[in-house]
DNA sequence: TTGCGTGCAAAGGTTTTGCATGGCA
DNA sequence: TGCCATGCAAAACCTTTGCACGCAA
């Protein structure tokens, strides 16, 4: 709800930053606030949840809901990519918990066949494949 | 870990016959627990989820995890439908909410692609789609 | 009788919320 | 000054687990 930042304080530029340093890395929540605690400046862990939703809508970090029982994982954006080109899919094995990275541009097909044939826009940052990999299978 | 059962009790056989009069629809374990508590048979949700577990191994039932905030659905398998031939696919509306059924030949090349080209055997009943619905687009 | 099944209560983990305090503009 | 932001603690939520008792075979 408050998706948007109006005031510039010390804990949104500490959480940019933190972002910006590990770039394409998932975090979680937790993560963040155990990075923060280990080092000069602790956040508190509503504010951190607060911010990541904030960000997220900024287009800052990306969210992924990568395993149900686990925690989200945010990824920071590089501001100066060209992000429409960077689509990236997931595959989770369900098996070992192993988590792939596609980019592939026959999957972006689906996007294409969703939206033509079903009227459905996907969010590729949202969608995970769940199956089998092939060292599980 | 207690996959298959072992001994035939009241509680299964009552598990059984609610999902018997709900075909193709979703139901949360909270529901089950719900229903049985407002009608004759109350059932202790431990055993409830336990239940739900073994039947999903069993075949019995499916478990869809739609949302990661909510809680999984579960929905009865007819025992003599060849469910082979039944894949569906799900849409879920990142904005209203909403969960399509697909039931597309076309997506089943994904499944082909990814196993084909990225040796990942993808799992239609547990991997949905994120997205935006027609009319909230 | 043997050991699985049951159910209550409590724990588990992630995320949200209430509320008083602190800080930006 | 006037809101918004912060952070602590507690709640919310779904799901799992410990443990003693009950019941199927």
């Amino acid at each position: 709800m408050n998706s948007r930042s109006k005031y510039k304080t010390k804990q949104r530029e500490i959480l940019i930053s933190y972002f910006e340093t590990v770039p394409g890395v998932h975090v979680t929540a937790g993560d963040v606030c155990d990075y923060l605690k280990a080092h000069e400046a602790p956040i508190g862990q509503s504010t951190v949840y607060r911010h990541l939703e904030s960000l997220v809508d900024e287009g800052i970090i990306k969210k992924y809901i990568i395993d149900e029982k686990s925690a989200a994982c945010y990824e920071y954006v590089a501001p100066d990519s060209h992000v429409d080109a960077e689509i990236c899919f997931h595959c989770k094995c369900e098996k070992c918990g192993k988590l792939i990275h596609l980019h592939c541009d026959e999957l972006n097909e689906i996007q294409l066949h969703l939206m033509s044939d079903h009227h459905f826009k996907m969010d590729p940052m949202r969608t995970v494949f769940y199956g089998l990999c092939e060292s599980c299978m």
